[in-house]
RNA sequence: GUGGUUGUAGCUCAGCUGGUUAGAGCGCUUGAUUGUGGUUCAAGAGGUCGCCGGUUCGAACCCGGUCUUCCACCCCA
């Protein structure tokens, strides 16, 4: 019995109209990154784990997907190990491969391997898939595609600006209008908690707080208390939840709140800059907003903080994120590299325009122009025609075999052809060929001896 | 990883407290129309009811397991 095949949880097939509106999203960041001088690399699907494990804190390794060893890999197992069932233990012996979990670690590991090619400061960007053995939902799966932008070797805060440019041109490009650029800073984030003299309880106090939006004032403010931060340190933080109006008011209101702590004045400087050349620039369709209880899990952000929301009234967690590393490459032993990059989700960016319906209308062009078939004579003379299209760059096919012209109509409707071309017997002895525009019906005739003609007014 | 949810025709979904041959709309095929699609009319094809097992005289329906979907945690693109 042939059984039902299937695909795993999280993955997708994707159909031609699917993978054309994907490159389409693809073509868009690809040209915009490239006119911000970033150049492309590609690094291998799976590295060694010792690569990938610990980058990611111990919840990003649960989500790393281990290779098994080739070979009898049990064998290599001590009875200890094997006995102890384990699997903390277990896994290191039995896997020495992972699938990436994302681009920047791999970027890191490139940099380090490379550096004595690289040119700094050095702008690479990578389009590649990228796996976590997340439970899939909406917008999240198993295998998706991370679109990356990254600087390194520059400390200038104009590569910030930079990048918020142009996160700004992609979605401009996309039609993608309203989209927020959230920023913050992690300098700010240790300001705050030390000023509120909870420095020790950072990563808990940063958790805690980027879930003001979801769980409320209260909720937060429970969440901090069940961390260990001190009813003093949480009556401390209550201004945060109560700022609001514009980036300028809330640097002001966030520059009087951390005069005394040095890193915290800091961070609000770098901010204020940023924003400041920003606004000095212009951007063209996207909105740039603070957002103190921005944190982001990834904890090898130093300086500026990015996330990027879609449109108000689509319901999809962020479609884009980044910000700046001083030190990434420190966990592979190279010293003082400052980094800052941005990262596009595509596939989310995708069911995002689906949602919006933004995607334009020739996409699913996959054919300007289908000859009809009417018999072994008639296709000949079709074929010569196509051939000569094809010679000029127009996508033009001949159906392939001489079925119902009732049929052959009904698949060039189906598959959205504009124009329909006819070789008959009564054009053959004519010499000319029939076009008929799909979307008006008109028909016009041809002389067959000068299809430039019609080439021309395609 | 924890708790919940979903799965019936290619697609979107009905299907009562378990009871004969499991339905609709759209799509598909054929014909009206052997050289004209997107409209109309008629006919037709298409289903191991996610999968495995159990209860029962009898299961799409009840029970257990498993996979999948989506949701809330967790985390994140």
């Amino acid at each position: 019995m042939a059984q039902k095949p299937g695909i795993p949880k999280g993955t997708r097939d994707f159909s031609p109209s699917e993978v054309q509106k994907r490159n389409y999203i693809f073509g868009i960041v690809r040209k915009h990154f490239e006119t911000f001088g970033f150049q492309p690399i590609e690094t291998p699907s799976f590295e060694n784990s010792e690569t990938l494990m610990g980058k990611y804190g111990d919840e990003g390794d649960r989500l790393i997907f281990k290779i098994l060893n080739s070979g009898d890999y049990l064998k290599k197992v001590d009875e200890a190990t094997y006995g102890a069932k384990d699997a903390g233990k277990m896994t290191p012996k039995i896997s020495e491969k992972a699938l990436r979990y994302d681009l920047t670690v791999p970027f890191a590991r490139y940099v380090v391997m490379h550096q004595n090619e690289i040119d700094f400061p050095f702008k690479r960007y990578q389009i590649q898939p990228v796996w976590r053995a997340d439970r899939p939902q909406k917008g999240r799966f198993r295998e998706f595609f991370q679109c990356d932008a990254d600087v390194v070797g520059a400390n200038s805060l104009l590569q910030e600006v930079e990048l918020v440019q142009l996160y700004d041109a992609v979605f401009t490009d996309l039609k993608l209008e309203g989209a927020t650029i959230k920023m913050n800073n992690r300098k700010i984030l240790s300001g705050i908690a030390e000023v509120i003299g909870a420095q020790d309880l950072l990563i808990d106090f940063t958790v805690a707080l980027d879930k003001l939006d979801k769980k409320g004032e209260e909720g937060v403010k429970k969440e901090m208390s069940e961390r260990g931060l001190s009813a003093q340190a949480i009556a401390k933080v209550e201004p945060l939840f109560s700022l609001s109006g514009s980036n300028l008011e809330q640097l002001q209101a966030l520059k009087k709140m951390l005069k005394d702590s040095e890193i915290g004045t800091k961070g609000v400087e770098e901010l204020q800059f940023i924003i400041e050349t920003v606004e000095e620039l212009g951007l063209q369709s996207a909105n740039l907003a603070i957002d103190v209880t921005l944190a982001r899990g990834l904890n090898y952000y130093t300086g500026a903080i990015f996330e990027v929301a879609a449109p108000k009234g689509v319901k999809m967690g962020s479609i884009g994120g980044g910000g700046r590393y001083d030190d990434l490459t420190g966990i592979f032993g190279m010293k003082d590299v400052s980094g800052v990059g941005i990262s596009f989700g595509l596939d989310r960016i995708y069911l995002v325009l689906e949602e919006l319906n933004l995607f334009p209308q020739e996409i699913d062009q996959s054919l300007q122009v289908l000859c009809l078939n009417f018999g072994d004579k008639e296709s000949q003379a079709a074929l010569k025609l196509v051939t000569e299209l094809r010679k000029n760059g127009i996508k033009a096919d001949l159906y392939p075999s001489s079925a119902k012209i009732n049929k052959q109509f009904k698949y060039a409707n189906n598959r959205n052809v504009p124009y329909v071309i006819s070789i008959g017997s009564q054009e053959l002895q004519d010499g000319e060929f029939t076009v008929k525009n799909m979307q008006s019906g008109e028909q016009v005739n041809y002389a067959l001896s000068t299809p430039r003609v019609f080439i021309e007014n395609l």
